[in-house]
DNA sequence: CTGTTAGCGCGTTCAC
DNA sequence: GTGAACGCGCTAACAG
């Protein structure tokens, strides 16, 4: 051991500290008798680096258990490997479904997601987009709910590519992957027109918060319209989307739309398929006979309508995709590579026996 | 517009970068006409600071839209505000279910959840926790799938609060919030004796790398020993548990366990409620009666076993409520509170229809 | 209450 | 192929 000066000791650890002793990329060099910067040329890709001395560097840092601090790393210039991504829910299987496939294709290249959920509302997201964007992430995925106009100000002076998903009608600040919500509700509006169905219904949600579910009740309507048919009647409940809710949601429809013998034959369109299930519930316990006397579409192509025993007629929306095709377009912008501005991935009609 | 000196010009910004000239707090505090610190101060807490340069530094900040850099925030010695979350899955909704409760709480503390997914896979664990150790997080909460060695290392050695999360049997690297696995199998064990099944099998997906449906497997077969039962069939699908590969497992099980009239009648016991529901699919499609042919029991209480014609029993896990828990665990520990080493949030037995 | 000094740990200049 | 100097943006210590 040879003493140290006052200056070296300083210089080298402050003895206030006893915890985070953790390596730095300091002494990785000082073992491996190299400068910083080549200690850290090497630990990275290698490029410029001599084989011998890599491996010197390597060695170094495994004996010491060096972990690099990507803090420090990206405040020094290097790019972030942090992805800013701003969901409206995460109880709706949904946007788990999205952030399944956006994780998978970031994960893919070192890009890792901060998260925050907004519950539909405005500021919260307003303060969660000014939250995430304060750690420099590489770029920002959104589901917007309906945002501010600070959130949009914020977004589009933030500097980074933003990706916003699931809805390609409203002009993307950036980039945008999804589907047109609005097409979906008018081709299901199609679809039950062209079954013979003439008498519709709605039950929803609290879409004044969801602009998607909006978006599909106005496509819906859109449809009917061309027909000359418009809503018999429409039920919407506030909370979010859920089994217990379709069910009160249909009991309540039922009031004023009486169904069954004498009755012409009604069907129901819910803003999501876990209402539809609710409501298909409500016809069980009436002992309605489905689809005789109700009939039942639902949206999104979740897990639970298809667990039916009669499978529901619902729009499968391609929600992993969705989330995988934001990744790689979030990685495309941050790469400099071109990326078309609107990513139509579309959706599928899914004929069940509920209609 | 005044000429610049050379030095000056280099001083205050570089030529090279016209994108990036986010305002930082130096241009805050030149503004304010206070020192950096001064600023600092007042765009935090505002303590020790005059009320009225409190809001000469607010008002400049907002007239350039200042937004504080945590990168640097952090590296300079404020603690972090990202936590970081391992997860095996977001495909079944066990998981996302957490997730929702997690991020809830860490926001409520202004701290953001950097996620990562391992999908069961050791290796891609290990290298999860060390990416995102690196980005030196406030604390990590695991679901931990079968951990190598050098995974434990790393938590052990990262110097900040390890929450474990679903189950409580194993022993914590720090804390632990969950239920026990090994008792909830025992539980549905004894719930089934009770009713009088003594012909049992059971039907899973890959358990080799889900610990906790394996230690429910090792839970259900320690209550069925004591009253001397054992499986009369176990059939183990590959892949993650979903409603086709429970479907599926129970056809295989039925070519070795016949049921129907003259025998003995079955009860089928699950990994997970998804493949319970496939169970009972099969069921449907093979005509049998459930559950006088044949009974089922899932287990976690998702929704879509409640969906069933016949409610599911199952047992019920308390997945937001763990995410939460875990949330305000790791929030104590880092604010250096006391905190219990582990927290049992217990299970709830749902009798259903289908036993 | 305010400012000065001194870094946090790393990567981007340039040189050699 | 390697290194020196500098700064990223901010905050913890002290000083006054």
């Amino acid at each position: 051991m040879t003493p140290l000066s006052i200056t070296q000791a300083q210089m080298t650890r402050d003895p206030d500290q006893p915890d985070d002793n953790r390596p730095t990329l300091a002494e990785v060099a000082r073992i491996a008798g190299v400068s910083e910067i080549t200690a850290s040329r090497a630990l990275r890709g290698g490029t410029h680096v001599a084989r011998a001395t890599l491996e010197r560097v390597q060695t170094a840092a495994r004996a010491i258990n060096y972990m690099p601090n990507r803090l420090a790393g990206t405040l020094a210039g290097g790019a972030s490997r942090q992805v800013a991504v701003v969901l409206p829910s995460l109880s709706n299987s949904v946007f788990s479904d999205v952030l399944h496939g956006l994780e998978t294709r970031l994960e893919q290249a070192g890009h890792h997601p901060i998260l925050g959920v907004s519950n539909y509302d405005p500021l919260r997201e307003e303060r969660l987009v000014s939250d995430l964007l304060s750690w420099r992430p590489a770029g920002l995925v959104l589901a917007p709910a309906v945002s501010t106009a600070e959130t949009r100000r914020l977004l589009a002076g933030s500097g980074v590519p933003i990706v916003e998903i699931m809805d390609v009608d409203p002009a993307p600040i950036d980039t945008t992957v999804g589907l047109s919500q609005r097409a979906a509700g008018r081709a299901m509006a199609h679809y039950l027109l062209g079954r013979g169905y003439r008498r519709l219904a709605y039950a929803g949600h609290d879409i004044s918060t969801d602009p998607r579910a909006l978006s599909r009740l106005q496509g819906l309507q859109d449809g009917l319209a061309e027909a000359e048919v418009t809503l018999a009647a429409t039920v919407l409940l506030p909370g979010p989307s859920s089994v217990p809710l379709g069910r009160d949601a249909v009991g309540q429809l039922l009031q004023d739309c009486p169904v069954g013998a004498g009755h012409d034959r009604l069907v129901v369109c819910f803003s999501n398929d876990d209402m539809a299930v609710g409501g298909m519930f409500h016809a069980l316990s009436a002992g309605l006979d489905v689809p005789g006397d109700l009939a039942l579409a639902g949206f999104n192509g979740l897990a639970i309508g298809q667990a039916l025993p009669l499978p529901l007629t619902t729009i499968a929306s391609r929600r992993v995709e969705i989330g995988e095709l934001a990744g790689a377009a979030l990685l495309a912008r941050v790469a400099g590579k071109p990326v078309e501005k609107v990513q139509d991935v579309g959706f599928r009609l899914v004929i069940g026996a509920t209609t």
